[in-house]
DNA sequence: AGAATAATAT
DNA sequence: CATATTATTC
């Protein structure tokens, strides 16, 4: 029997930003479609290597109503279907430009640069995986994911590299002889946040029939109603929230004293503090090549997370009520 | 839709 | 400044 790693658990609850670090929002000195209006986001802080900022979020899950549902492996939805019509939840919070100030200004605003974090990775991964690599299209993909503020190119933009990391991956399992370790530095990176999520099997092997009984997606419609605590949704919210007190760092510029073609100086040091999960107590040593396959990146993180952190939350909210 | 390239963030 | 990640463009 291969349980291989078709059963992996559902976990949302992986890492959610604390509310405190949601909630606190105190930046009124800029509005956010002025600030925006006028171009002014992160201006490259010092080119100063070396900072010193180390996440803090490592506290206790504080999120413990409504979490996310979604995760998959429950076992759930064995069919296939293309979406037929996922949910209002399309754009139903997708004024990003609003957040929890003024969520009037929904117009001329830049969106933020999406996060791709694990949660919503995972999400992608069973989107692409139910939908099967021919109808896994951005288009496609971005609606079953269902999940408010994505966009169509942003589905596209993670869709290419994760092909890329596949395309990576049948490579190094098929012409074998690498440990599974990744050859350059930039491979490493991507493959920490992909090895996130478990690849489906056929993934790899085109031509191989997902197995009988695995079934992937179990999605459920996010956000339901106001309880879109976190999600993609709030994500982006929080990142706006960040994006503005990055502004507001600026010590309220001249709101006004922007010619165009110019620009601030900008020359300090701004922080962002993505959802990103802890780091695992780094498990994999190094040594030689120990098996070539599917990165055991997960399994550390899985170990990490469920022995050091915790994991309790498998349920999610019934969906259509 | 997909790949290449640009921009931006860390 | 280099690298990584996401956005835009072709």
């Amino acid at each position: 029997m291969r349980e291989d790693e078709a059963n992996w658990f559902p976990r949302w609850e992986e890492d959610l930003p604390s509310p405190e670090e949601l909630m606190p929002l105190s930046q009124t000195l800029i509005t956010p479609d002025l600030a925006l209006a006028f171009d002014i986001r992160n201006p490259n802080s010092s080119p100063q290597h070396q900072q010193q900022q180390q996440q803090q979020i490592q506290s206790p899950i504080p999120i413990s109503s409504g979490q996310l549902g979604g995760g998959g492996g429950g076992g759930s939805i064995p069919s296939p279907s293309p979406p037929s019509q996922p949910h209002s939840s399309e754009f139903d919070s997708a004024e990003l430009g609003s957040g929890n100030l003024g969520d009037e200004p929904a117009r001329t605003l830049k969106r933020p640069r999406l996060v791709w974090t694990p949660q919503l990775h995972k999400r992608f991964v069973d989107a692409v995986a139910h939908l099967g690599i021919k109808n896994a299209v951005p288009k496609t993909i971005m609606q079953l994911m269902s999940v408010d503020g994505l966009t169509r190119e942003n589905v596209a933009s993670h869709l290419q590299k994760y092909r890329l990391y596949l395309k990576r991956m049948q490579g190094l399992s098929a012409g074998g002889g690498n440990g599974g370790g990744p050859l350059s530095a930039a491979d490493a990176a991507t493959d920490h946040l992909f090895a996130s999520a478990p690849v489906p099997h056929h993934f790899l092997h085109p031509g191989a029939r997902p197995a009988p009984g695995d079934h992937y997606l179990p999605f459920v419609p996010v956000l339901h109603h106001q309880q879109q605590q976190m999600a993609a949704a709030a994500v982006l919210a929080a990142q706006q929230q960040q994006q503005q007190q990055q502004q507001y760092h600026q010590r309220q510029v001249g709101q006004f004293g922007s010619p165009p073609g110019g620009q601030f100086e900008h020359g300090f040091l701004a922080r962002q503090l993505p959802a990103q999960q802890p780091p695992p107590q780094q498990v994999h040593r190094m040594g030689g090549p120990v098996n070539a396959q599917i990165p055991n990146y997960v399994e550390d993180l899985e170990s990490a997370t469920a022995g050091g952190g915790r994991k309790v939350l498998t349920l999610f909210p019934t969906g259509y009520d």
